[in-house]
DNA sequence: TGTCCTCTGTACGAAATCGCACAGAAGCGG
DNA sequence: CCGCTTCTGTGCGATTTCGTACAGAGGACA
């Protein structure tokens, strides 16, 4: 079901400092001249894969990863064995951020959903940073004030939506955080994510195919039209968007080359 | 449906000092010599009643409150006008959370659920007592970490339960932070935090009734067994008790006084 | 006492979703 | 190419909840 491997291979190959601006946090964070000569040297890029297991509930948080082009789920398990995702973060924030409010536990699991590339951080260099620059701090608490609308409005849209609703939501936050329009996903993670079953994502993702939204073989999901999911998606995903700014959704992969 | 009156009445018979005790943070903030004598003469006592409008979606947070016996939600309002709560806080907390971020605007509804009294403050003051202060500051992020988890629990709970186990839960919840077993609750109030139908909660009210868990009478819930209700809640209620140490929860209006 | 408003109980068909099961298609490794 | 595993499509009845409506009870007030 899920690797439990937390040795992440470390990728050598790319130059660091080129994909850390990828993440708008930590773009915002080495805008900082000084901090950027002392974050930079102690960024390492690492690769996710699906279903990975970054932290379990209660594990200590010493390390934090900041997604590139990947994508990670705050889920809850419950004792059934069901989850349900909470929160998802990619490239506009930060894996971990409880540390920031001075918790170094993790009160939830986390698992990647997209792969990809994620810079991770001892999070005691993160502590250094924040407690020493302003700045740095209000870009970190400005995350977790977005992190907190998002839980919120994940509540009301699982509490008052149709799956075929959320379905849309998710897809196009999915969307947001990565580079291109294929996306590697199972029904069966589609549903561990927004707590449904997998048949109920095979009926909602059949009206998203019929509706040319979506194109789905086996494992790939390829997002034909965002207008379609836009527009059959409910009011939750402009509210979730506003994680972003205007700026960020249009500056994809191209720009930041 | 609801008053928006927001200039609340000022209680003046009762003393300050005595009963700022009765709410845990305040207790834990004024436990500091420095910051009780600084902090004391700045709280106002005053009351709040049901579905009165604390602030809105957008409002500038000027003035935070620590409840007392009363209960307010952080509610979501839909585009149909329908609502959901997110968030309850009682004597256990705070209302007003965000401006530790650094945010001076609210992001939610804020309405009271049950009435009673409340300790009401300017944001400037509490913003002076927190950065000056390291203590107090741990004491408001820990209180914002409960938050969250509570706003995830939250969002499984309504993802994954029936209306029968959340209003039990809901109920229990509530029940921790009042005093007494009477709660002035209509079944129309029950079912807008819960973000169910009226009649879905006179059916799971029903419910209860028969096992002799409470009795319901126009408005009038009374709570007649805490056991019956945790025995049909879901797991959901441990995990938002955390909230509360197993000495608050022993530690009721009696032992305060 | 009568009137009015609020609140609760109940009913109904419709819709959404559930849990479960099974068949078939797609892809992988040997 | 074959066999195995994974993934998707589909079907079924059961359950939950919805939206809506209406009647009646309880309390407030004149």
């Amino acid at each position: 079901m899920n690797t439990s491997l937390k040795t992440l291979q470390i990728e050598k190959e790319l130059p660091v400092s080129g994909v850390a601006v990828r993440n708008k946090v930590l773009r915002d964070l080495l805008a900082e001249p000084n901090v950027r000569d002392y974050l930079l040297p102690q960024l390492r890029l690492v690769t996710v894969s699906p279903n990975q297991v970054i932290y379990e509930l209660g594990d200590k948080i010493d390390l934090i990863y900041f997604p590139v082009d990947s994508v990670f789920s705050g889920l809850a398990i419950m004792e059934d064995g069901t989850t349900v995702e909470t929160s998802m973060f990619g490239r506009e924030g930060l894996v971990g951020m409880s540390t920031i409010l001075g918790s170094g536990l993790s009160k939830q699991w986390i698992w990647i959903s997209i792969s990809g590339y994620a810079l991770q951080l001892d999070t005691r260099v993160l502590d250094q940073v924040f407690v020493q620059n302003e700045r740095a701090l209000k870009s970190l608490l400005k995350c977790y004030r977005g992190l907190v609308t998002q839980i919120s409005q994940r509540c009301v849209c699982n509490t008052r939506h149709t799956i075929l609703e959320r379905l849309c939501c998710w897809l196009l936050m999915i969307h947001d955080r990565v580079d291109g329009n294929n996306l590697r996903l199972t029904q069966e993670m589609i549903a561990s994510r927004l707590g449904a079953r997998r048949a109920g994502i095979t009926v909602a993702a059949g009206m998203l195919q019929e509706r040319q939204a979506i194109e789905y073989r086996r494992g790939q999901l390829h997002i034909r039209s965002r207008e379609v999911l836009e527009h059959a998606a409910c009011e939750c995903y402009k509210i979730m968007r506003t994680q972003f700014t205007p700026l960020d959704l249009t500056t994809q992969l191209s720009q930041c080359k």
